[in-house]
DNA sequence: CATATGTCCTGAGAGC
DNA sequence: TGCTCTCAGGACATAT
């Protein structure tokens, strides 16, 4: 379930790629059915091939390699999906590989962004145009295997996309093609970087529940279901009140947590829930599940009047919160 | 346009 | 013990 602080820190885990020159890329090897990758093999090879990675960004909940010619490979984890750096948990559920040379590049390719600060401003999430055109064929094909074979004999690094599920994608994008997808100005603006007016404005017309709106992206980029369900009973907000109803004061105590609860997750590294799926770039556990209030906690007692947690659902997603601290 | 529901996928856990 | 069933939910597709 990577959300925001878990995206978040798949990219500060890979930041080291940064500098680093493209020797190949392509699906592995993989018996399970075929997660989203396009284009096909030879445009990778074109067009991502030699390339340096320039910076790693954020967009809502997609990790994204902006390289020198200014094409992006985008890796949505969507449920289950992990960008890692270290080995994977599983080999069979192994979907991608890049690789990476570890010699600096040359001169002329000045790297623009350096690690740590490769969050660009104003980013924002977007929808993925649809599969359509993926061919079983081009499950692990012959083309992939002997890029990554020939890649193998130099001394390189692997960046790898994990997927147990297989609801993720990765694709690789022409600036403009990026640009249409995910800054066409139809998509939410990120959670970390929305004003409360920006924020209040947003839902003021939304005659929907709170919490299921938290969770459209084409409108606030980042907020998953178990932070959403966190950031309402920081603030003391109902996760079933409308939003047409929601006061400037509650906006404010809503917008306030809802980054107290991200930056305090990414600063843990996000959660790692009972299944064990998410783990940050170096296949480690996050810490933030330990600090979670509500999530996950029915029938336990609310860490602030000792009342029962109570689960609803809404728009077939699972919401915890306290009857009694949040009305 | 906004909102609601169905779909994909796998493995954990419940229940018999 | 071993099987079947339900559930988890991110984002898109489709329907109203």
């Amino acid at each position: 379930m990577p959300e925001l602080p878990e995206v978040e820190t798949m990219c500060r885990g890979i930041a080291s790629v940064v500098g680093k020159q493209i020797l190949a890329a392509g699906r592995v090897k993989c018996n399970r059915k075929p997660i989203h990758v396009a284009p096909e093999p030879e445009k990778w090879k074109k067009f991502a091939v030699e390339q340096v990675v320039q910076a790693v960004s954020r967009i809502g909940k997609r990790v994204v390699l902006e390289l020198a010619n200014r094409f992006r490979i985008v890796f949505e984890p969507r449920m289950t999906g992990l960008v890692l750096l270290a080995d994977p948990p599983s080999q069979e559920h192994l979907r991608f590989e890049v690789r990476l040379s570890d010699a600096k590049p040359p001169l002329g390719d000045a790297v623009k962004v350096m690690p740590g600060q490769y969050r660009q401003g104003g980013q924002r999430a977007a929808k993925l145009t649809t599969a359509a055109n993926q061919t079983a064929a081009e499950q692990g094909s012959t083309q992939d295997q002997q890029m990554l074979t020939a890649a193998q004999s130099q001394h390189s690094t692997r960046l790898l996309f994990w997927d147990r599920r297989g609801l993720g994608s990765v694709r690789l994008f022409s600036e403009d093609e990026f640009a249409q997808t995910f800054l066409s100005g139809q998509v939410g603006v990120d959670a970390l970087e929305v004003t409360v007016k920006q924020l209040a404005r947003i839902f003021a017309d939304c005659r929907q529940a709170i919490k299921p709106a938290l969770l459209l992206q084409k409108k606030l980029a980042g907020v998953g279901n178990l932070y959403a369900s966190e950031l309402l009973f920081n603030a003391k907000v109902s996760p079933t009140l409308i939003c047409q109803e929601i006061s400037s004061a509650q906006w404010r105590r809503i917008h306030k947590e809802m980054l107290n609860v991200l930056l305090q997750a990414i600063a843990y590294e996000g959660s790692t829930l009972g299944d064990g799926t998410y783990r940050n770039a170096l296949n480690q556990e996050g810490g933030y599940q330990n600090h979670h209030r509500v999530y996950a906690r029915e029938g336990k007692p609310c860490p602030r009047c000792h009342k029962k947690i109570v689960r609803i659902v809404q728009t077939q997603r699972a919401t915890f919160y306290c009857p009694k601290c949040q009305r």
